[in-house]
DNA sequence: CATGAATGAGCGTTCATTCAT
DNA sequence: GATGAATGAACGCTCATTCAT
């Protein structure tokens, strides 16, 4: 069997290393964002984080702007590739609407301040309405969209619901579940265990099954 | 038949009348805050908007930020009193949950600036981390949640689901929808028609139903 | 006799009244200007000596281009309306002359600084190649050029030499004498006595009469 | 009959060789001057102009000012050894003054960038004011004046006129004119032919034969 | 010689907020 | 209540200069 897509996620690495100025700011960026927020953030914040001096930022990026936007150019590529390659397995449907859900919900997890960054700077400030920016969140809806409507072909899945539809709504809930992870909302009643994995059940059983009771019980 | 729930949602009033500044002001920031977002906006700009000086915004107001705050707790408020309604009204569960789809999907129409400010400037910026805004907030999911938690008492709804997860769920889809419809990228395919009836019905057969194709039907 | 036009430049006035705080302004930025240039001036110098806050100069002007740019155009206009008077007067054409060349060399005791300022700061940065403000000084050359030509057609002056060429030259051995001025180069052998006046009679004695030596003496 | 002064001027010669490293900085900050003025002129700039390394530009020049300074000596001593030929030359007094009014008149053709730079970077900051530049520029107020002093000797020029105002005006004409060329401002009536050579022909009739009318003629 | 990464002081501008009238 | 002049902290950005390689 192999490797769970969700293990590909990078862990937060090391911290690159002296040398590696421009990945060094790239993720000091990330921290003082999650931080403090965008506005909140200060260039000199982030050199400070960085530890170099004021100047270097832009000597590598044009203005705070275009740090934001490297930020999630590159590390929403490297999330996509994952959900590309999700997309293109052989798993069934179903399997990989959970690799997909898991791949989101463990993120945190993994890249916390990342994610708050996503959370909270990018999918939601007016700046986010600009074109460039929405096709390229656009691109995980159409991935998702791509499993929807290769299910619908199959017949694993209903017809009569516009895949569009579907994904906005179920993007829409792991979004917001995140969300709640982000701002330690999530009370769960399994938090001994695993709360991740149970968000991961609840969406699934949700989104396969349906909230009604069947008459069988 | 008694009237929808979502009519209660007023359309977008008339302006307030001269003399009712305080109105006026609010409005005012509503507009512009869907502009230019919180952060471009400034004092001076709805100042002008409202038609005022802009010192007088600081006899109404204590700062910028509690006009937003003042923003959201109103027309929270009145959104959260229509959902009550929803809530302790005798309609069955489902009939419930399509409600407050319904109050959510078709709010953009009736009150775009408002519903602009409410997706861009406060479920997601980092000053919404604040207890009291998350607690405000919290009160919709509780609503829902008291509307799932009576569905599965009465055995309409299967029990095996967490409450709690189930309306992160459910309300996650219906922003994630409406976000998409503030960016004007619901692109359907009843378009002709009513998008947002659509919308409606997709989520209600997705939560209901689920999406995996019945065999013997 | 009618007052001397040189009069009608007015002595350093009497600082603006607090109250009047644009003219403050003006008149301190004219100091700053011509004691550091318009570069080494910075805003809060300008600001200090006007004796007003930062921010206030921001009320008053777009930015520092248009805090020169002003102080230009005003004063610049209140000179400009003096030139004309003359031009407009019934005096001999070389009268006339002698009245610019006396306005303008006696302007350096008048508004030291201000003088500074033009031959530093206006005439002579390469942002002055804006059309606009060339414009603006062309309108003196217009003037000068006006008191040729009448004096061309009245006889009093040589018709084979081109007006504009003439004021050109004109203009120019002026500018360069009161630029010897404020720099502090001029040494004149009637130093005791009015260095100013004897300046007058040399350029009016030389392009009136010429350098070469008349035979008859 | 020797060749004219004027033709001694260079013309823009050929672009210094790869590694007259030295030379091709000098050129390249008088292009860069020229085009954006000493402010807004960066080391980058001149650097990348030159086609080299802006670290290298400190390898041969203490700062930025130091490359003005010596763009200044470099060139405007070439200047003043033509000039210093012409005063020590056998001509008679005319055409010693004609010769140096045709030298700078015609020295924006020859070399329009450097002459630009003259004209609004060097003659016109507040920075020129320190003693040394003075001094440098006065000097070809001293070679002028010799001319002069040599021709009231002579009993060629009047004697009633002081030698130094009468050289700051003649330079004073002669700037102007050449301040107006590079502006573009020269419209002449003769432009289909030499502009220049009138102008040369004005400032001469002008300063020897003075502007008004002889009776006789 | 040559490169360009690294540094950091310096400055223009914005704008929320206060307050005299 | 109403006005808008006045205040000043805060911050993004530039760019001359240095220095390790």
């Amino acid at each position: 069997m192999s490797r769970s897509p969700v293990a590909e996620l990078p862990m937060k690495a090391d911290p690159a290393p002296r040398g590696r100025k421009r990945e060094r700011i790239l993720e000091a960026a990330i921290r003082v964002f999650a931080r403090r927020g965008y506005h909140g953030a200060r260039v000199s914040d982030i050199a400070a984080e960085a530890g170099i001096a004021y100047g270097l930022v832009y000597h590598y990026f044009k203005n705070k702007d275009e740090l934001l936007d490297t930020v999630f150019e590159e590390r929403w590529g490297a999330f996509l590739e994952i959900v590309d390659r999700i997309v293109a397995g052989p798993s069934p449907t179903a399997e990989k609407l959970r690799a997909v859900a898991a791949l989101i919900l463990f993120a945190y997890r993994r890249q916390p301040d990342w994610v708050k960054v996503l959370v909270f700077e990018i999918g939601r400030t007016s700046r986010f309405s600009e074109p460039e920016q929405i096709r390229t969140v656009g691109r995980l809806f159409q991935a998702v969209a791509r499993i929807v409507r290769a299910g619908q072909e199959t017949g694993e899945l209903r017809r009569d619901l516009d895949a569009e539809l579907v994904c906005l709504a179920f993007v829409g809930a792991l979004d917001s579940m995140i969300t709640s992870q982000v701002l330690g909302l999530m009370q769960l009643p399994d938090s001994a265990g695993d709360a991740d994995a149970e968000a991961v059940r609840t969406v699934m059983e949700l989104f396969l099954g349906g909230l009604l009771a069947r008459g069988g019980s």
